[in-house]
DNA sequence: ATAATGTATGATAATTTTTATTAAACTTTA
DNA sequence: TAAAGTTTAATAAAAATTATCATACATTAT
């Protein structure tokens, strides 16, 4: 899938197939499939780990008023750890881009409103 | 400080001055002040959100190793937030930059094993 | 087949982090 | 200095995640 559900919302997706599931099996799970590296556990702004299918680096955006989180298609820029390198002391890994944004969705609530 | 405390960090440092100060009163103060502008509240990766005394736009690195938060000292890319509209129907705010890597500390800790 | 061993599960408890509640202490205003 | 307003510490509650464990299920060996 493409969205990017919480360990929770998985849980009631899972659950209209497999009624008996666990909260605690689907938690488990998405570790194993995180570590193993076939999902992302995305550790973005709000309360909640977020989860996505799309293993290859891409970016995020995450409406300030509903906590949606979506891809944001641009290009990965792949200099910018060497730029960051140039002035830390930190061996560089990797990095990730969050935006924050108001969804399609909630710019029509807005909308509504006025 | 330059350092990005948890609430739980602040609570240890209020505490030397205050003794009897509560945990309850450091997150309420320190929400208080973020929503203010005063502060910023981070939500990077790890478990808990951290506290930056420094308000103007400027990037982080964390620690994959001790968790510990950085700021990066590279140019903030103010135009990717027009990149970024171009290729989403999002009403783009803004963005944030989080590297990964391990701190000099983490890295002295991995040679002193070998 | 079936017994023995290994693994994953659901149920539940415990932990961690944050937010809410509230009576009392402190401040400001009248 | 009394009344009204605000902030606090203490505590409870909520939300999210992780740990525990007996049991169910699957695999392998006999």
């Amino acid at each position: 899938m493409t969205s990017h559900p919480t360990a929770n919302e998985v849980y009631d997706m899972v659950r209209k197939r497999l009624p008996r599931i666990g909260l605690g099996t689907v938690y488990r799970n998405l570790e194993l499939m995180s570590e193993s590296g076939i999902i992302l556990k995305l550790e973005v702004g709000g309360t909640q780990k977020r989860f996505d299918a799309t293993v290859e680096s891409h970016y995020h955006i995450r409406c300030s008023v509903c906590g949606k989180v979506d891809d944001i298609d641009i290009e990965v820029q792949e200099e910018i750890n060497e730029t960051a390198a140039k002035s830390s002391n930190y061996k560089i890994l990797g990095h990730h881009i969050e935006f924050s944004g108001i969804c399609d969705d909630c710019q029509a609530e807005e909308q509504k409103l006025h």
